[in-house]
DNA sequence: TAAATTAAATACCGATTGGTATCAAATATT
DNA sequence: AATATTTGATACCAATCGGTATTTAATTTA
């Protein structure tokens, strides 16, 4: 060891994370990310190895913590309907009409990025999975507390939840009309009755 | 009037719209279009006036020719309930498993482009408008049939399946396993009963 | 205190970016 | 045939791109 880092590695990290997810990673200049993240840009490279490392340290970072966000979430209701209930509305109301509002990370890089490069397609989709895991567990509560009717597929519906929240997600990007995402969140709500 | 264009304008645009649905704007340089529309660079300059006019008129080109397709597809079958369900099932038989799979040109931009231009969050979020009234139609054709329960909202449910369409879109340009998909599709067709 | 090691800052690299000025070739009009 | 007009091709522009070589500053170890 000789002199040591002056800077926060994990603040710098943040700073970077931020900018990818408002701007994409194409549209994320070194010189961006250099004043956001106040540190020179060999640093970066030194730590980070280059833009697409980077981008990839702060989309693992925002991967595992928006999953523990979610799974915190969902367990903090005893009811497994009244939590994806929760949930999904506590979403909408976080970031319906949001101008701009910025999505997801996760979902922003998929889009961006899975169709040409293969370890962004695997680490989005993996994120996916996880999440469907998550959203299995709380259901898998439901079922053995009776909560939920034996008929139901847990696997398939954990899914299910996953992929409409991908769409809600989407769209909300654009600034639809309300009723747009309301009725969306009521139809899916139908499908754990 | 004098010296006639050599190049074929549509063709041109053709080539411009798959080369932006494949890399989005920010990656697609000018050098790209160029080689891709087999015109020169002060041509693309003249008839579209810059690099953002050429995407918009790709886009626009996209979604009247993408809603277009839907709505012929969906008025192909006289059951309602048939349509839709042949409707998702053959866009997924379509796209699984394409490698790669660039989704849907529309979202794409949506996701690059809403939070940072008004215009095309405009341009975006009028197709998701659009593809809901084509599906509310399908739908209320159930109803005055008889096909589909009267209790049914049917605005509310044509906008519940755009954005599963998106959601589904979506999820498959990370190439997830097919139960992914399948679950899904066959968990949306049963708000149709 | 001297040597070794690592970080930070400046300055720089060739390549590429979006966008144009210029000019010759081709057609319509007179 | 002469003129006006628009096309297409070449060459070029300043600015920015991602990435580095080099030097100076700071700290630990010996």
């Amino acid at each position: 060891m000789a002199r040591p880092r002056e800077f926060d590695e994990e603040k710098a990290l943040d700073a970077a994370m931020q900018l990818f997810w408002e701007k994409g990673f194409e549209a994320t200049s070194l010189s961006d990310l250099t004043s956001r993240m106040g540190i020179q840009r060999p640093s970066i490279y030194s730590t980070f190895g280059d833009k697409k490392g980077l981008f990839e340290a702060a989309l693992r970072k925002y991967t595992s913590s928006h999953a523990a966000y979610i799974r915190a979430n969902l367990q903090n209701n005893s009811s497994v309907k009244e939590a994806f209930r929760a949930f999904f509305e506590n979403m909408v109301a976080r970031e319906y009409g949001k101008s701009p509002n910025w999505g997801c990370f996760c979902i922003n890089s998929l889009v961006e990025l899975a169709p040409h490069d293969e370890k962004f397609e695997i680490l989005t989709r993996e994120h996916q999975m996880y999440l469907s895991v998550i959203f299995q567990e709380t259901i898998d509560r439901g079922l053995r507390s009776g909560e939920l009717d034996t008929g139901i597929n847990a696997k398939g519906l954990a899914q299910t939840l996953v992929v409409s929240l991908i769409g809600l997600t989407v769209i909300m990007k654009s600034r639809p009309e309300r009723s747009f995402v309301d009725n969306f969140v009521k139809e899916i709500l139908t499908l754990l009755k």
